[in-house]
RNA sequence: GCGCCCGUAGCUCAACUGGAUAGAGCGUCUGACUACGGAUCAGAAGGUUGAGGGUUCGACUCCUUCCGGGCGUGCCA
């Protein structure tokens, strides 16, 4: 039994019996220790209607209300209306009883579908750090949404048909070319990345100069798999595993994007203007001042990106998802938005479509701008950022923050194997834990094979690490309402500072009081699960030693 | 011009989505083990939450007007 749960339905009960009909109750956690572990504000939401004085009111609740005293040892009410429950050190005793593998797991989603779409780079290239924080973002969140019980699909959408690809081809052709005719001029708008060189160097390799005449095709392949090759190998290094990859020239083949476009006329939402199809986007947006309907036909007769977007967006919501999740960098801000009206204007249900948006970020170290690491051109690839700073490093720093937030990426700190790092504080908490339990066997010997007694946990620090770690489920759950993975760094923080300070002013193994010593080794058996199972979620390892 | 996001300590960011005295890390200053890993711990200084107005028991959070920054803005994705 969760005590907020209890708390809940015993407040719901007294209120229900003064006649107010499914009362919303909300519980929180004060940050004033005084205040109590739990608190409600119930009083002060419901004493206006009821033109009761809130302090008053809270005191009536309280005396109505029944709970259990085994694990609630005071309820007050404070001047202004609050009522705050004090809850007893032996139910957080019993709590850390509890943590096993499967602590923080929920079940508020068991049985439903979801799908996660991200990365989708086109296979032009090599991911750089521009991705990272969305391939962090979506890692984290899709690990947090199979830990509420969803069935994660993590999907990848791409296209490698259209004019990107054919001047890679052309690109990866001039390089081929100059290795055989030096001066053979390469394109201005072509690809100018060291890798289409390398893609060149290795198609020489194999055939020499005897696809001097061919066309784009073999190139166009050789590039497609190099590049793919190159992004899955990234990808892979990040610890993110797409299951499935989806092509935007199925949606052709299979007649998707013609039936919706026949299906927009239809319902009068598109229209012909300059040779080109257009979208009645001003009207599917509702109007709003400079609205502005949008091609979807160009008037050479290829769809813009917004069609097939929109086609793929219909597929998902027919293979029968409960929640789908899309996740794009601020640049795509306003299309996702015309590509939703889009789709609801074609009768679909979009309600389970949840956009995430993050904001761009910046590198920086030493206080400086960083454009590109050692490449002559100019770009910072991912694979030189995991190089420089580690995959662990590069996966929490791209979490870290709020995604709807700027994010500065300061490379200096992050390279820095030391107690600066924000990183190595959380897991250096875990290590030292391993470290702990490879004594314990010296210093316990049999009696690690003993039943804890945990009342033996005591003193201040004991009780606020058995606290913290009793909430972890609660940060899950707020953490995936609101998709935000950073929140759960916030409190990993907080675990590992309540561990450290506990670990400093008191020895866990102590040959002289082995009893103590084994409930002190359950109360850090505790502490690790909650790590490594937040590590988990957010995706960084967590190390036995560092 | 318009749309979205942001503005919180010197710097980078939190703040349980409207709760009580706005919190961390870095930086600065001062301290702590002959002990399980000092990548640790304790403390100090640092704030008119960009500015003004509004909503209410209560605002960093919601509304509004400004100021400042990022991204986007009718046939690139």
């Amino acid at each position: 039994m969760y005590i907020k749960e209890h708390i809940l339905s015993s407040l719901r009960d007294v209120l229900t019996g003064l006649g107010i009909d499914s009362p919303d109750i909300e519980i929180l956690r004060p940050r004033d220790p005084s205040h109590g572990d739990l608190s409600t504000n119930v009083a002060m939401v419901y004493s206006k209607k009821l033109g009761r004085k809130p302090h008053d009111f809270a005191n009536e609740l309280i005396r109505k209300m029944e709970v259990n005293e085994d694990y609630i040892s005071a309820v007050k009410t404070a001047g202004s209306g609050f009522i705050n429950f004090f809850i007893s050190d032996d139910y957080y005793r019993d709590s850390i009883e509890k943590i096993d593998r499967n602590f923080g797991r929920l079940e508020i989603n068991s049985g439903k579908r979801a799908n996660v779409e991200w990365v989708s780079a086109n296979p032009t290239g090599p991911l750089h750090t521009g991705h990272g924080r969305q391939i962090a973002l979506g890692k984290a969140i899709a690990n947090l949404l199979e830990w509420t019980g969803y069935e994660v699909t993590r999907e990848y959408y791409y296209n490698d048909a259209g004019r990107q690809m054919e001047r890679l081809a052309e690109s990866v052709y001039a390089r081929y070319r100059q290795i055989i005719e030096p001066d053979y001029k390469f394109p201005e708008d072509a690809y100018h990345g060291d890798y289409v060189k390398e893609i060149a160097l290795e198609i020489f390799n194999e055939y020499d100069d005897r696809l001097i005449d061919s066309d784009n095709e073999i190139f166009r392949k050789k590039a497609e798999d190099w590049c793919f090759r190159s992004i899955r190998n990234t990808l892979d290094r990040m610890g993110v595993i797409h299951n499935v990859f989806f092509n935007e020239s199925s949606l052709y083949s299979s007649g998707k994007i013609e039936q919706v476009l026949e299906s927009f006329a239809e319902k009068n939402l598109s229209y012909e203007k300059d040779g080109a199809i257009w979208l009645k986007t001003s009207v599917l947006l509702g109007n709003k001042k400079d609205a502005q309907d949008k091609v979807i036909v160009k008037s050479t007769g290829e769809p813009t990106y917004r069609l097939p977007d929109m086609a793929y967006h219909v597929d998902k919501i027919k293979r029968g998802y409960d929640l789908i999740i899309d996740i794009f960098g601020s640049d795509h801000g306003d299309t996702y938005k015309e590509v939703l009206a889009g789709v609801k204007g074609l009768g679909y249900d979009v309600s389970n479509i949840r956009v995430i948006i993050h904001q761009m970020v910046t590198f920086v170290s030493n206080g400086q701008p960083v454009k590109m690491s050692k490449r002559s051109d100019n770009v910072y690839y991912l694979d030189d950022l995991l190089d420089d700073v580690g995959e662990d490093v590069a996966q929490f720093f791209f979490v870290m923050r709020s995604p709807n937030t700027h994010l500065e990426f300061d490379i200096s700190l992050a390279k820095e194997q030391s107690e600066k790092n924000p990183v190595f504080y959380l897991q250096y908490a875990h290590a030292r834990i391993c470290g702990i339990l490879r004594n314990a066997e010296n210093t316990l010997g049999d009696f690690l094979k003993a039943e804890a007694d945990t009342s033996r946990l005591n003193n201040a620090e004991e009780i606020q690490l058995m606290k913290t770690l009793a909430y972890f489920p609660e940060i899950v759950e707020s953490s995936y309402t609101t998709l935000e993975p950073h929140r759960i760094i916030t409190y990993l923080n907080e675990v590992a500072e309540n561990f450290h300070r506990f670990y400093h002013n008191h020895r866990v193994l102590d040959p002289d009081d082995k009893e103590l010593s084994q409930a002190r080794l359950k109360l850090c058996k505790a502490t690790k699960i909650v790590l490594a199972n937040g590590f988990e979620i957010i995706g960084i390892r967590a190390p036995e030693r560092m």
